[in-house]
DNA sequence: TGAACATATGAATAGATGTTCATTTGTTAA
DNA sequence: TTAACAAATGAACATCTATTCATATGTTCA
């Protein structure tokens, strides 16, 4: 019966291209160590940008796109914006990526 | 003890730039499709070209990305040269994927 | 209200990347 | 060995994308 191949688990093509798109997020590093330093917990945008010794600018730009690809939360808390992971899929995704580039 | 943080996963910062590299090779859609179609098993460069309506060429240069990444293997017969997935990790991290894109 | 601060946004630029065309390399079989 | 085929490669081009600078938006507190 069911085989341990993917085929079944991808109904369209289409989604292929959703997927690399969502790929395509983790595939920078200035997300990556965004999601990273917010793995301890959430953080403030400048408190983010000091942590990785990178522009406020940058890091805005950068967590607009994290966002948009619900992988991260936002809560103001008066002046400040609180990042924060979203979801488990965040972390489990780069847990898959790490086992591969670690072996 | 052990919080369900990356943060232990993850040695050195380092790492993370193999990491956003290693992501950037699912992050196009033409790799993602090879794989796809690889899921089946193992194909030729034209049968992949074929199956996926692109020249030859295109496909020759992103399995070349594909093969330095250890996503794909290479075997040749005659004339021509079958590929295939190359480990478990490759589905793996398509399914991860796939969850986040289809939720 | 207005000054100070935190974040977001837009435009511009430089660098990276995918595709194509043309060609080369490598293999088979006549 | 040579013709025919399969795959790989290199150069050129167009497109995309990350960063920076300058500025706008939004919030607090005096």
């Amino acid at each position: 019966m069911e085989t341990n191949n993917i085929t079944n688990d991808i109904p369209d093509i289409e989604v292929l291209f959703d997927l690399a798109d969502l790929f395509k997020v983790f595939g920078d590093s200035t997300r990556l160590r965004i999601m990273y330093i917010l793995s301890s917990g959430e953080l403030s945008v400048l408190a983010i940008a000091e942590g990785l010794g990178m522009e406020q600018s940058t890091i805005s730009h950068q967590l607009r796109v994290l966002r948009q690809n619900k992988l991260v939360r936002v809560r103001r808390d008066g002046k400040q914006m609180y990042y924060s992971l979203d979801d488990d899929h965040v972390q489990k995704i780069i847990e898959m990526g790490l086992e591969h580039v670690l072996e």
